[in-house]
DNA sequence: GATTAATATGTAAGCGCTTACATATTAATC
DNA sequence: GATTAATATGTAAGCGCTTACATATTAATC
């Protein structure tokens, strides 16, 4: 037994072959012909060799390797878009070098930088606002390149996502058809999100259209963390009691709000409405159920995966742009506007 | 403008200095005089240089990656335990290489020789029980080495988790001193899970303790998922309406369980007692709240972190077994036993 | 200001693969 | 069974770094 780790050069010289074929073997294995590769393989397994990946990335340019860089992983939404992903790649051989900027635009380039040193062959990033640098690094590097989670059919890159100025639109007619006038908003962080930014926006538009506007005061952004969206709408409600509707930026926040209104002894929805946003798995399970948002994570995730695989292949840097719909899942924590 | 990327040779005669310079300025800056170190950094910057990953890591045989894999990332207590993993190493400069086995053996084996020829410094697993072939592998490549999320005091590897059996034991004694004896069990596949299974076995020798026992049929074994354990609920009651008690292996069965309870119009805590596992950001909030263990998945995915990179650091392969402890958390969903 | 010690830089081999090109072997064709 | 075409294998350079060792430069010591 060798001491040191097995090279190909060892398969070889065991096989009784040059380490060309050695290679064809694992790489192309029917340019090898049977017998050969027969010993080939007994050979690589009686050394117990395993290739070095390092070695390999460096003469064929290939790392067999995808980044992606999330806002946080801490968030069921995004694990299941990553864990779907990361289901695509590992079938196809690939793995997922997984990064978070922890919704920090330089975090993020600092990331994206790292990861591309790592000679990552393909990157899908969140939203479509990232560092400028981020896309200039990239377009550098020449690599395949997607934004997760966002529909823009005028963005210059690919995307795969849904249009949440619509998701938006749709939340707040459906809250207006209810008779709601007065809104309260308990959002992400917009500045460094652009899915939070859009579907306020889109909340926004539809309540201007009928001439309703949200004072900044009944507006609030915070992280997302059900303790934070629980003290917010106690602050919004002590600002203003008579808000009828609240509109949370996901349903980790509508949860938050949930619990505060229920410790105010508010109930939802007859008193007061709320609506979520991602639709998570055990949202249909609590009680009340969420009016909420389905974010298709799942679906998204899965393409990405397809999406770089199929773009590395064939070595192409077409952009292509998905859209997914979001659609509006109304349950139990809407409903008429109180008198 | 070079029209391929830069490499270290380029940067070298950019900067009037051999590669070996240029190399020391990367990663040992002290060695090389400040002068020269500023005519490196601009040819650098000049450049937009970007060292090779492959390159360094084969030169260096360290890739400054580290490997995890975990049995699925789409839950919320591993993506806590991860997030925290990743936050040590992305202060460290490294990088991880995340993979996830869908809690089989087989497929975990699989990962683990995937990311061991990809050259990673260390690796963490969850739990203890892996493919034989793992265990092997991973020594063959002496890289430190660590099963997260469980302790065992006599395991012959490093360890930094808690004991499942004395949350279980807990759990257990919790309902018994409430005067419950009819119990239930919903809980993950304990086949290819130690968790779920050692949690089981502490309940089970807490009862039998007090010469209970939980029959065969009123134990049922589930995939994680909030509807299957809805249905399981309604499994168990139809088999026998007399249960009292409800131990769910993880907060989202809990909350499946609650849900179908609440579709039978039983009433949580007062008819039946249910108990989580976990203590999920969200449960606080929830109506009712609760009553679980707290899984220390942030401080163990952090200290995982520190274990991996010291061990890097200082070549060592020393054992080392840490213990976390798991608190019971009562809350609201359980009771006295009813009459 | 010699001499010695400490520090900074350079030379070149080597890490373990892939792959273009050359050569050997086998199959197909008449 | 020659000749040609197709297939299989081998040779060796090169991917872009690091690092042991050699050499040059600077600082310390008397």
């Amino acid at each position: 037994m060798q001491n040191k780790t097995p090279t190909i050069a060892d398969v070889a010289e065991k096989a009784e072959v040059s380490t060309a074929t050695v290679s064809r073997c694992l790489n192309l294995p029917d340019k090898v012909k049977p017998e050969v590769r027969e010993r080939i393989n007994k050979a690589i397994h009686d050394l117990g060799y395993v290739p070095s990946g390092a070695a390999r990335a460096l003469a064929s340019r290939r790392t067999y390797t995808v980044g992606a860089i999330v806002p946080t992983i801490d968030n069921s939404i995004f694990s299941e878009a990553i864990q779907h992903l990361q289901s695509g790649l590992t079938q196809a051989n690939y793995t997922l070098l997984l990064a978070n900027s922890g919704y920090s635009l330089d975090e993020e380039l600092r990331e994206v930088k790292s990861l591309l040193s790592r000679g990552i062959d393909g990157i899908v990033l969140v939203g479509e606002m990232h560092h400028p640098k981020v896309y200039e690094a990239i377009e550098q590097h020449k690599i395949p390149y997607v934004n997760l989670w966002t529909y823009n059919p005028k963005s210059r890159y690919s995307c795969i996502g849904f249009d949440h100025i619509k998701a938006g639109n749709q939340l707040a007619q459906h809250l207006l058809d209810l008779g709601h006038s007065k809104f309260g908003i308990i959002s992400g962080f917009q500045e460094t999100n652009d899915r939070a930014l859009l579907r306020f926006k889109g909340i926004q538009k539809t309540l201007k259209a009928v001439d309703l506007e949200i004072p900044e005061s009944l507006i609030i952004e915070c992280r997302y963390s059900v303790a934070k969206a629980n003290s917010s709408l106690h602050e919004l409600l002590d600002r203003d009691p008579d808000i009828t509707a609240i509109c949370c930026g996901n349903d980790v926040l509508a949860i938050g709000a949930l619990s505060a209104a229920r410790e105010r002894g508010i109930s939802v929805p007859d008193q007061l409405s709320i609506t979520g946003f991602d639709n998570m798995e055990i949202i249909p399970y609590l009680s009340p159920a969420l009016t909420t948002v389905n974010s298709p994570s799942k679906r998204m995730g899965s393409h990405a995966a397809k999406y770089l695989l199929s773009h590395i292949e064939n070595k192409t840097l077409d952009i292509e742009r998905i859209e997914y719909t979001a659609e509006l899942i109304v349950r139990e924590t809407t409903a008429k506007a109180p008198k």
